[in-house]
DNA sequence: GTGAAAGCGCTAACAT
DNA sequence: ATGTTAGCGCTTTCAC
């Protein structure tokens, strides 16, 4: 069937199909969106024409015309491209809502730079996005509060939003670094270090607030559990944690607050020979990390379920769910591997 | 400036702008396209208008008349979610396209299953969007050739393409392979495995090939060199890895064909306690794979500049370059760590 | 400098 | 069961 048609180089329209099948567009139409009441002999001689010309229906236009107005396309703003959990949470949403549900995504990174959020929410917007799900960076996402009066429903991922009244999908990160930190307490260890990312991110702001919560349940005087905030890179992290351990009094253990934090310090004790004698527990869970000598011990986030439960919130407002909006907190998980059981070395009992 | 407007929850049109303004449709477009020959009161007048009523253009109605019809944005179909490598080409595709150009990316991954690619495609070709990355996934893509002859630029990565002339990035998988065998081959090793993803995968093919002509050129009979396909998880590979190291006369060396799979050959060698005995080389590097014991040694792909690389052929082919279509080989990178440059064990010299 | 009319490709609402 | 008319939100063309 179909000879190839060479001649025009035009991409054909509905007109053209009519023009060629010899009816009218509005019944061109009626046999592309499999309308009933469309005679077999009809849609026989429409399809052949849709096929002859290589006809493909222009979704713009139909979604600009129908009632709806829905493109079928959701935006997704995640915090930064080189975070494994972000894009672990992107491809989650990618398969939530490609399968079954014939929506696509447009998927953009701000890498934390707040400045970047708006701009990219602005492209997202003028697209006619259906709906979004996002990751507040900037101080407040108030300049989307017109926006849902007209309608587009939005999901904040990883961290709360401020300004508006949105549902919300993250990690629990307080509690989550509080459990690594009880981890290592319960194990004797009473100087330990926390090393976190940049302090004006929520999320590691709240992991933060875990870890000193849970010195506190325990009357551990936080004096003398260092806290390092702002390393954003494997590299700063590594500094970070050569000199903590190379000065007076060094931690015994360490909670790495972040994926790369983790990494930063996993180099770091290898190349001080520590890695044996020092503990370790890493917020987010790391690929061969089981692998690793000793064994690295994580609090592992769930970033399959918060893409899924995001997708689910979002679809579900769009199908007309008005309750109230609401946080979900996605439990985390303390693997124990090795890293994170080492117990206080001799002599070094109460720092 | 803008108080907050309640009243209608609909979203507001150039017209509202218009009429609230008090100047012609025309006009609002003038301004909002910031073309010259409009008086400054009247930019003032509109802008505030805009700004009061939170309007906000809409690009399909834009793109649906404009001339050139570009939405810019672009889409992308990689392999597999599961990949890697495939994620990395996302992001790097991503960022390339993000940064400076305006232009958003609609990606899809279509699991490896070839049924599934024309169907993304299709859904990205009603959306019209301004050009195409994919991977070729089915055994050809001739279904593309009256979309390009419409004028839709297509750049085929990781595979070569079928059926249609066009630019193609891809590492160069043969010599990569080649490379990684005669690595081991150079260290004595005569008995190696080859262990590789599905035989219908183009790159999992041309990897064996690679495996197969390093052989040849040594005069090494394939014979003794166990070839192992179409594993396509970390537990296949494992189960394959056990499999051979328990069978008659186990290779001293493997050659992992694919990032999943040397992760299967790791923790198979590792159960068995095998790992400082025999050698391994992965294609594809591995996060963490310098802090193994051994550390592994692999052939690096670079997927930051096939997907920088297949964009920019891609924004070429846009801006109306019309030269031959042609292919761009990314060399790789044998990045030697530890496990490949094992010797082979005593007694067991020639296999 | 500004505006009115036509139309991008399609669907809604109403014919018949 | 099929066709006609209007119009989605915008840009083009051409007039003033």
């Amino acid at each position: 069937m179909s000879a190839p048609v060479l001649g025009p180089t035009r991409r054909p329209t509905m007109k053209d199909v009519a023009a060629l099948s010899g009816v009218s567009l509005k019944t061109v139409s009626r046999v592309v969106n499999a309308e009933p009441l469309v005679s077999a002999d009809v849609v026989a001689r429409v399809t052949a024409a849709i096929d002859q010309l290589r006809y493909r229906p222009d979704d713009r236009a139909g979604s600009l015309r129908r009632t709806g107005q829905r493109v079928n396309t959701i935006g997704l703003l995640v915090s930064s491209t080189s975070n494994p959990f972000a894009v672990a949470v992107h491809r989650a949403v990618e398969v939530a809502v490609t399968r079954e549900r014939d929506v696509a995504v447009i998927a953009s990174s701000a890498d934390e730079l707040a400045e970047f959020e708006q701009r990219t929410v602005e492209m997202l917007l003028r697209r006619r996005v259906d709906g979004l799900i996002l990751t507040p960076m900037s101080p407040s996402q108030a300049y989307l509060r017109d926006e849902l009066r007209f309608g587009t429903p939005v999901v904040a991922i990883d961290r709360t939003p401020v300004g508006i009244d949105v549902d919300c999908v993250l990690s629990d990160h307080i509690a989550g670094a509080a459990a690594a930190t009880e981890h290592l307490l319960a194990r004797g260890h009473r100087r330990i270090a926390f090393l976190g990312d940049l302090a004006t991110i929520q999320s590691a702001a709240s992991r933060r607030r875990g870890f000193l919560d849970a010195l506190g349940a325990r009357g551990v005087p936080s004096g003398s559990c260092p806290v390092v905030m702002d390393l954003h890179s494997e590299e700063a992290a590594a500094r970070a944690t050569v000199e903590l351990l190379r000065g007076e009094d060094p931690p015994t253990a360490i909670v790495g607050g972040q994926n790369l934090v983790t990494v930063g310090v996993v180099r770091a004790l290898r190349e001080l020979g520590l890695q044996r004698s020092t503990a370790l527990v890493g917020f987010d869970d790391l690929p061969l990390a089981e692998f690793l000598d000793p064994a690295i011990t994580v609090v592992a986030q769930d970033p399959e379920a918060v893409g899924r439960i995001a997708v689910e919130r979002l679809f579900a407002r769009l199908e007309g769910d008005a309750s109230e909006p609401g946080t979900v907190l996605v439990p985390t998980t303390l693997i124990p591997r090795g890293s994170g059981e080492l117990p206080v070395p001799e002599g070094r009992g109460r720092g």
